[in-house]
DNA sequence: CTAAAACTACGGTAAACACCTTAGTCTTTT
DNA sequence: AAAAGACTAAGGTGTTTACCGTAGTTTTAG
């Protein structure tokens, strides 16, 4: 008996390349290929499925989104996450969702394979690197992820569009221009953002919107 | 006799992705997979390439570098370059160097295919949504396409360590600790690199990093 | 051995941001 | 109806960034 996968990924080619390396296998089948996380949630209402390989990067609705849905409605289904990027900060969330496994695109295919058979069978595989900067050094990061994650305080959806605009490079008056509400309102908003998120300067605000698919 | 193609991402997933595309064709033929632009320049050197389909972001050479180096030393070998993201910026500096083709990695397969054999029958293939930044509106970008390209003004690799590490999130006082200049100096790097990308804001200088893999 | 480029540094000014507080309006939930 | 949350707005203050210019030292290239 095969473990049933379900991939999303809204690039089409990265999600061939995923299937490509389970199709080879005996051990795993792919039951499914969707686009989004309305897709997955979709599919998963009316399949069966052992493991759900999401992309945090996703259209209509993201892998992180999607994530908490399936472990909160579909307990049977474990859910692993696929990701560009190498960002502790989501991970402390991702383990709060209940989330078995964080692996980048960089990961070769046999350690994916080996990855998904130990999620499958009850364990939990989280990148390496990732791993270490949770649990040694790192300051901020884990001592982060004993206290309540500032990233589950989630940001309205005002807020959202705020650092969707500020990550396209927009200043505070340019934003209240195009909100047609002052400037000192957007300040506001950035920063109650900046508070629930924990970061104290553009820079590292632009890193988690970029990092959490908050750009355009 | 099908088309040679050479394709180079770091990512073995999406490269496999992508080799399986033309796999199943007959007219196309994958040569070689690599995961970096030195790799890429090493292959073809040796062998004989049509089609160098290169991811932007890749470590030890970039897409960028690599597709430099292949337009001016290979002038038989015809690149194609693959993104994550939608950046009209990097457009003009890609035509400059003579890069035929721009695509993102959510392209379908079949226009993939498409393109390729477009760009090898001479033709060019840009993405249709920076075609369209390209030529209407879009303000700035037309404007730089016609003046030479700020990225070609290439940043040197002490600005590199710079953007980097703003991106990071550390301010200028802390940059100048770490790599134990003045503050000043680290402004005036910021400020030179601000005029080379042409952007005004940390923002949009993240924004910048984060697109061209400039990022840790 | 020059010339160019890169790296370093500072003075000065205006704008933007970071952070704090308070507070009114409106909508949604209990 | 009361409480909670979201959105709005502003006063005030210190820091950081953005942008000018100038300029010395070091490294690299012709």
């Amino acid at each position: 008996m095969p473990i049933k996968i379900l991939i999303a990924d809204d690039h089409p080619l990265i999600a061939e390349g995923i299937k490509n390396t389970f199709d080879n296998q005996t051990d795993y089948q792919v039951v499914a290929v969707v686009n989004n996380g309305k897709e997955a949630l979709e599919f998963i209402e009316q399949h069966i499925v052992d493991i759900a390989l999401l992309d945090i990067n996703m259209p209509i609705i993201d892998g992180i989104e999607c994530a908490k849905k399936i472990t909160s409605e579909f307990k049977d289904v474990k859910v692993a996450m696929l990701s560009m990027f190498q960002e502790s900060s989501i991970i402390k969330s991702l383990i709060d969702i209940g989330v078995k496994g964080y692996m980048l695109k960089t990961i070769p295919s046999d350690e994916l394979l080996l990855a998904i058979k130990n999620i499958y069978n009850g364990k939990e595989y989280f990148n390496a690197d990732v791993t270490k900067a949770l649990l040694s050094g790192d300051s901020a990061s884990f001592h982060q992820y004993q206290k309540k994650s500032p990233l589950l305080e989630e940001l309205t959806s005002r807020e959202k569009e705020i650092i969707k605009s500020i990550s396209q490079g927009n200043t505070n008056t340019q934003i209240g221009e195009k909100l047609f509400i002052s400037p000192r309102t957007v300040d506001t908003h950035r920063t109650n953002i900046m508070r629930k998120l924990d970061v104290h300067n553009v820079a590292s605000l632009i890193r988690f919107a970029f990092q959490n698919g908050l750009t355009s």
